[in-house]
DNA sequence: GTTAAATTCGTGTACGTACACGGAGTTTAA
DNA sequence: TTAAACTCCGTGTACGTACACGAATTTAAC
């Protein structure tokens, strides 16, 4: 409840600490060269008058530039996903330049991890002020974070989250919850004692976790609801078209579905099947918002796609190094995204 | 293409138009004092190096403070819905307060035209940099931007449009497309030949007019989709829940629906209709993330919400400003809020 | 042609902080 | 005893722009 109308500046605490500014200065920067008295007596005052300091004359005064390296997956051709946290940062990017902060991007290939330690490693020899990461290998990405903890440099997580990390917060979703609200979709679109095929497409195992995740919170929501359902699952390990044809088509031979749930972006691919054997009557939900979803969505091939602002994960990543670094504001620990649904209806509005 | 990694500052301008920075200052902040020729001169040098002015340094010699001054609904009993707006208004006041921004909060009375002129009247007196303004009342409000035009006091809209205005641009949602995407919605809940109830509640016209729009979007979807519907629409002009469950018992005794959709924030007191009737079965849509709404969402008495991200509206009309006033960076002159699902899965993780 | 007024421009200071330099005082080493 | 080294701190300049003040030049008026 302090009048902090007259923002108060280093020259106002050296005058009540009887000392000049650059003593002031020295303890605020904490630099050495002060005497441990005096020091207490000029943080005490800093408390006391609740000083901020002026990020504006801050950013003028010194000429460093602050760095920030970003390391995620390219985007492959079997996967545009990646664009949209990309150009989040971008964005990010161009909005704090003029505040001298840049950004360098580094990207890994998500089949291969060893482009992911090349990558690490650059990033480690360039001393950056902090960065970015999406830690698809769980292992590799340990090892990173921790050179950087031990090199003081702060990091920031997107897309999934590492155990025991002490990053400055995840920014991701919540993979769980996001399988239980695609199985309370399915559920609307479903007759009682239907049949549902649950299909995980991914290479590395890594990557196959996090769909086991939304697996679980799918089977977790008809288990809450006492739902008869019948529940079918396969996990393709081969992202090519030709793979997961030949699996459906066998799986179709077998069973009769109501509801088709991808667990990932690659639900397009099952499209693809559907439109190809005039499939219809069969609902198909999926994940995430890139263009080979939207055509099939607007075909009403697909019914819902979910998504959770990968884009602003990007944004929201670089943003929140910068407000740790500059602003030296609290960040939140965990952010996790909106789990947003996606229909022919609204998608045109869907921003990432 | 050009090498920008040298920014250039007005000293540099100077030294090549042959003059002092003292000039280059009085052409950049077209203040008078400079003869046409070297104005002109000093012009095209700042294009020439596509000059691009620093913003830190600007904010930090400039000491006077950017006034914005934001009008908006006060937050009734009836609704919370304009708490969401005011706490992103409050949140990116606190965040460009640092760069000498302050934002003042004026509040009228939705039922009362009479408190909209009044503060509009205050905040004329006051000089302000910037408004943001709800436009509840379109003709009060019409005059009230003519005036701001007039004293070249640049203005945000959010939430409603208003025709012909020369604002920096508009935030909200896009009505018509709103109610379409709730047809759609309503159409995956429906036997084929069903009956659905359109409910408008709001007491003032002006308000009465964005609901009908939204209706208007509802039925286009049905027209377009040919489907075989019977709709019942009624407009209640009194918001409290004697009328509303007066006119429902009516209705409810003459017709059989099987959804219901409610065309704004008030479905909860249908909702409360519902849950007191012990009527269950009926599918009932409706708008905003509002507590009231929510609970009825938990309990499964509400199916859907549409929300618009109310507190980005308030946010992203505070950041547009700042952007024009300060970084003085165009501005997208239309920014539609995405159409969001709300279901009881999702609730947890929708952040307005 | 002289003076006043108007026009056009340069200089200096300020914004709040960072950092280099160096000075005064104290301790250590020779 | 004196030089050297170290501790602690004050001063000055710089960052890029805004703006007040006043100087130099031109124009107007008689």
């Amino acid at each position: 409840m302090k009048k902090q109308e007259s923002p108060v500046g280093v020259k106002e605490i050296a005058r009540r600490a009887n000392v000049s500014i650059g003593t002031v200065d020295r303890v605020l920067n904490n630099r050495t060269g002060v005497s441990a008295s005096t020091k207490e007596k000029i943080l005490e005052i800093i408390k006391e008058l609740d000083y901020q300091p002026n990020v504006i004359a801050r950013r003028l005064a010194s000429k460093k530039v602050l760095r920030i390296a970003s390391l995620i997956p390219s985007s492959s051709r079997e996967t545009g996903y990646w664009e949209a946290p990309l150009n989040g940062i971008k964005q990010a990017a161009d909005e704090i330049r003029a505040f001298g902060v840049v950004v360098d991007h580094y990207f890994f290939n998500q089949n291969d991890k060893k482009t992911f330690t090349k990558k690490a490693k650059e990033i480690l020899r360039t001393d950056y002020d902090g960065v970015l990461l999406a830690p698809m290998f769980e292992q590799e990405a340990q090892a990173f974070v921790a050179k950087c903890a031990e090199k003081q440099i702060p990091y920031v997580l997107i897309n999934s989250d590492l155990k025991d990390s002490d990053r400055v917060c995840y920014i991701g979703p919540d993979l769980h919850k996001s399988g239980y609200l695609a199985a309370h979709l399915t559920k609307y679109l479903l007759p009682p004692q239907s049949a549902v095929l649950i299909v995980n497409i991914s290479r590395e195992m890594d990557q196959h976790h996090h769909l086991l995740v939304k697996e679980e919170g799918f089977r977790a929501y008809f288990k809450n609801h006492h739902a008869d359902v019948n529940i079918v699952k396969t996990d393709i390990r081969e992202p090519d078209y030709e793979s997961i044809q030949a699996e459906l088509k066998k799986l179709f031979r077998k069973h009769q579905f109501d509801v088709v749930f991808v667990s990932n972006s690659r639900v397009f691919t099952v499209a693809r099947y559907f439109e190809e054997q005039k499939i219809s009557g069969i609902k198909l939900i999926g994940y995430d918002f890139l263009p080979e979803n939207i055509a099939y969505l607007q075909k009403n091939v697909i019914d819902f796609l979910i998504c959770q602002k990968p884009q602003e994960q990007g944004y929201k990543g670089i943003t929140s190094l910068y407000q740790h670094l500059v602003l030296q504001t609290a960040i939140e620990k965990e952010q996790f995204m909106p789990i947003d649904i996606i229909t022919a209806e609204n998608y045109q509005y869907y921003r990432n």
